[in-house]
DNA sequence: CGCCAGGTTAGAG
DNA sequence: CTCTAACATGGC
């Protein structure tokens, strides 16, 4: 297909379990997953771009689907592709690791290949974070899908309807008591709106934070209203790539590793650090399979 | 019905 | 410093 291109993976990659984590709500309305293949509408320079991915053996084989190819969006749309995906984290060193690990040792195993998939947008990052704070997902889906439906931009295509998370301007001004006609909570739909309202003013935004050493980051991201540690860490692994984020807390890693370790109780902090020590310098990654594991 | 969900904040002790 | 109520609602 004149429209196409391959971008070939490491062999410590495998596309169907991140097509997995992609396809784990039919609320996600910012790709669409279908059989093999993930759909999704990227902002470009000029316009917005739709682009198709797929497998092949080593090789990941990715269409444009509403423009031609030039060089220029070639370029875009590759290096969004390897960021989505994490197609440049050599995963070596944490399968040795993890190898070793008698609670990771069966997960890398089944779960060979699996990697974080990027949020590379910091605000959609946040303001998705912020969202899943203390509900259940299913839930948080359902939030996350009346925002955008309300506030992003969408084309149709085919019949197919695709989304883009709203930009920081086109929540900016909202009242947060219009959030709350959405079910979102008066707290949720301040720090949303106060983000958005960062983010407008240029006060925040990621080539800002990218600038930083990421002490600093992690200090700037916790200044933010409505971001705690664990907010900041998810943020810090998704959109940062920080191998050593930690979601200390996280109802999820905690539910993991309850079972990892048998207990009858949800695990202390002091607990979950004892176990991360073994994976100092992986911890994100670590993170990864033990929710990969429930 | 009760309790927990991919938590954070402000305020009290 | 640690502890707690409040937040809003879905799902089991």
């Amino acid at each position: 297909m004149a429209n196409s291109f391959f971008i070939s993976v490491p062999e410590t990659f495998d596309f169907k379990h991140c097509l997995s984590y992609l396809a784990r709500s039919p609320r996600e309305v910012l790709h669409v997953c279908n059989g093999n293949e993930v759909t999704k509408l990227v902002r470009g320079k000029d316009r917005n771009i739709l682009f198709r991915v797929t497998n092949t053996k080593r090789r990941l084989q990715v269409s444009v689907l509403n423009t031609s190819l030039t060089k220029d969006i070639k370029a875009a749309v590759e290096s969004y592709v390897r960021e989505w995906f994490d197609l440049d984290t050599d995963l070596e060193p944490f399968y040795a690791l993890a190898s070793r690990d008698r609670h990771l040792k069966v997960l890398v195993k089944e779960y060979y290949g699996y990697r974080i998939v990027g949020q590379p947008d910091l605000f959609e990052s946040l303001v998705w974070a912020v969202i899943g704070q203390q509900i259940n997902l299913a839930f948080a889906y359902t939030l996350k899908q009346r925002l955008v439906e309300k506030f992003g931009e969408q084309i149709t295509i085919d019949g197919t309807t695709y989304y883009l998370f709203p930009e920081p301007r086109a929540l900016a001004d909202v009242n947060p008591d219009d959030l709350l006609t959405l079910q979102f909570s008066r707290q949720k739909a301040r720090y949303i709106v106060g983000l958005a309202k960062s983010f407008a003013s240029g006060e925040i935004s990621r080539e800002k934070l990218e600038a930083m050493p990421p002490d600093e980051r992690m200090g700037a991201l916790l200044a933010i209203k409505g971001i705690g540690t664990w907010t900041a860490n998810y943020v810090m692994m998704r959109t940062f790539r920080h191998r050593t984020a930690l979601p200390l807390g996280d109802a999820g890693l905690n539910a993991a590793l309850r079972r990892a370790l048998k207990l009858d109780r949800k695990p202390t902090a002091e607990e979950v650090l004892r176990v991360f020590r073994r994976y100092r310098g992986w911890e994100a990654y670590a993170t990864l399979y033990f929710w990969k594991s429930l």
